[in-house]
DNA sequence: GTCGGCGATGTAAAGGTTTTCATAAGGCGC
DNA sequence: GCGCCTTATGAAAACCTTTACATCGCCGAC
């Protein structure tokens, strides 16, 4: 009689995976002769029951094919295993890569990922956010620096975070990105190595310190190999192709032109290559150009760009790391891990055109 | 002493946005000085609870900032509101723009999408089905046709799904996606315009419904032309830039070259257009080429890629709404929903080159 | 032989919701 | 004025788990 509830329920003529109704421990816990609490324990606390009843309890469950209820475990633990990670664009190319390596790890330790897009719109972030007033995710992954809500206000309710490929304007969230710096220095050495002396720097003059980095990181290579700054090579646009082909326009009215273009982005190089090929040169014959993160279309442009590769997947696991260590311990291990980007050689730079650089 | 428990829970300087603890149903209910089965229907049926109970509850609602538990809920109701979204690979650059159109819809109707990736692991694919069987997710999208588990052994207890982009073979899951047949005949029809009357059809031998269709369109295109098949026009690869490459070899080892070629997806149409480039040859002005998809780097080809653009945040959205009908009505309002994709026209296609067709 | 302690297990409460069933009140037809 | 139907509400069970606490038996030390 112990198993009539099993066979009641299950359909005889198949096998045990068909049951119409998903077995409660209480089923495993009728076959395995114990009581409910020692199935409990058999599971999560192992080494808390017996060998001879552990055995027992395994075989129930072997039996019955069942799975823990995770809304029955949630509700009664307080806290779900999933995290929700929220972008304002879920096709920002940068995107799906971090979104791997977050998902990898987070399936790696039981928890489920959960995504939401913003599309910049407050609102929206704001409606995300019940799913931690109701239970549903226990932590939150910040896609591209951006609260999705308004930021203050916000802040005592946001829920364990770690923000992702860019740090949070002035949120004390753990951050797991690229090195900057480091990334802009193998740009600007390879172009010095090249036997460039006159870069431009095409930058974004958007508020994000990851773009300020790697102006910083420019102007740390030129220092380094004691090229003066010089101010009229520094341009600001704001991360789009079209403010790229603009640099190019506005470089070009000046008296003196550079020998290679380093870009704060591929977006801004393939603008500023999209500006140059306008004019008829051809690169890198006549100009060099750089880019960073490394896009897909990048190895698709003309010509196919060198740039710095954001490590996208790593730094999605390691940001799910962190948040998960954050969960389970309270404090973050470290609030900031910066991951060193390679730099992807193709064919946009070469040695500096004579046109220009007649020295 | 009715808001006693509140103010007790609640950080008396603050608003109530700073609980520590959300508020429950109770607290609600003791405000409101009802009971929860009220709330639990002022805020599920309004329609049963009298105008004036409505309203008090309303008002105990905003005082409290109460969201229903999530988890709770589900676990009463047995069913979640969160949706599975399975595909073989994250990184597909056809994923993320659906994922926008899924998304947008599951929330517009308060579900949560819920994201998976197998790598083609059959292993890894058994791991998701935890999900249904812990009732965390309520319904399934495929992606790519694949069925994430072994196939016939686990049908049985396949939770109410939907297959996105492509059909899954063989099985009775609903589809949404593209209409094939129209898409390339769009194709074959402009290349027909442009007076091209020898047209190879870059094929795709693996069996995917998709890439039949599109094989039938090439043909109904032909004949609707009176133009008749040349068997040695139609080669087959495997979707892969590098068999559009080797195709364009085969081709030229024979005797009739073509002046257009028809390709399967972007990928092999890419891998056409370097072969042809290596050889020396420019588009359009030596050959035509089209694909099918309209992939993110299309327009970054050399030339840029005139192809047949997937409606895919489109179908996402379509995908997820018949997916939520299943789960409300439990069948299904049609099987298979197929979207006309539009023509990209770029530069890849213009009149025969005279070399090839000297008539 | 008794007692303390310990290891293994069971009992029951709690977590927040939805819903069935019962109750109560109010209106209406006779 | 009575009974019946309808409408509004409340009490309590059920969903499935985890865990604090209680119980029980056994072993070793005295």
């Amino acid at each position: 009689m112990s198993l009539c509830r099993l066979i009641q329920k299950g359909d005889p003529g198949q096998s045990r995976v068909f049951h119409s109704t998903p077995a409660t421990i209480e089923d495993v816990a009728r076959i395995a002769q114990v009581s409910i609490a020692t199935v409990s324990r058999a599971i999560h606390n192992p080494e808390k029951v017996a060998n001879s009843t552990r055995l027992k309890v395994n075989q129930a469950i072997a039996i019955t094919g069942y799975t823990t209820n995770a809304m029955a475990r949630s509700l009664r633990l307080g806290r779900s295993n999933m995290i929700l990670v929220v972008a304002p664009d879920i096709g920002d190319p940068n995107f799906s890569s971090i979104l791997i390596g977050l998902e990898n790890e987070a399936r790696a330790h039981g928890y489920g990922v959960l995504i939401g897009h913003t599309q910049n719109d407050a609102q929206r972030g704001l409606e995300y956010l019940k799913f931690f007033d109701s239970n549903q995710a226990a932590g939150l992954i910040l896609f591209t620096g951006i609260l999705p809500f308004g930021h203050q206000t916000m802040m005592a309710r946001l829920p364990p975070s770690v923000a992702v490929f860019e740090p949070v304007f002035n949120g004390g969230i753990p951050y797991v990105g690229v090195d900057e710096h480091a990334g802009a220095r193998k740009a600007i050495d390879l172009l010095i190595t090249e036997g460039h002396r006159k870069i431009a720097f095409i930058g974004d003059s958007r508020t994000r310190l990851a773009y300020s980095r790697r102006r910083e990181g420019y102007e740390q290579g030129l220092a380094a190999a004691r090229i003066p700054l010089d101010q009229r090579m520094v341009l600001e646009g704001d991360g789009t192709s079209e403010s790229g082909r603009l640099a190019v326009e506005q470089l070009f009215m000046r008296d003196t032109l550079p020998t290679a273009f380093m870009c704060v982005n591929d977006q801004t190089a393939l603008g500023v290559m999209t500006g140059l090929a306008a004019r008829g040169y051809t690169m890198p014959r006549d100009f060099s150009v750089t880019g960073f993160d490394d896009v897909p279309q990048a190895s698709f442009m003309t010509p196919p760009l060198t740039t710095i590769r954001q490590p996208r997947t790593l730094i999605g696991k390691h940001a799910m790391a962190l948040l998960l260590e954050l969960l389970s311990e309270g404090q973050p291990a470290e609030t900031e891990l910066l991951l060193v980007p390679d730099l992807v050689i193709r064919n946009s730079v070469g040695p500096p055109s004579r046109q220009w650089d007649p020295r």
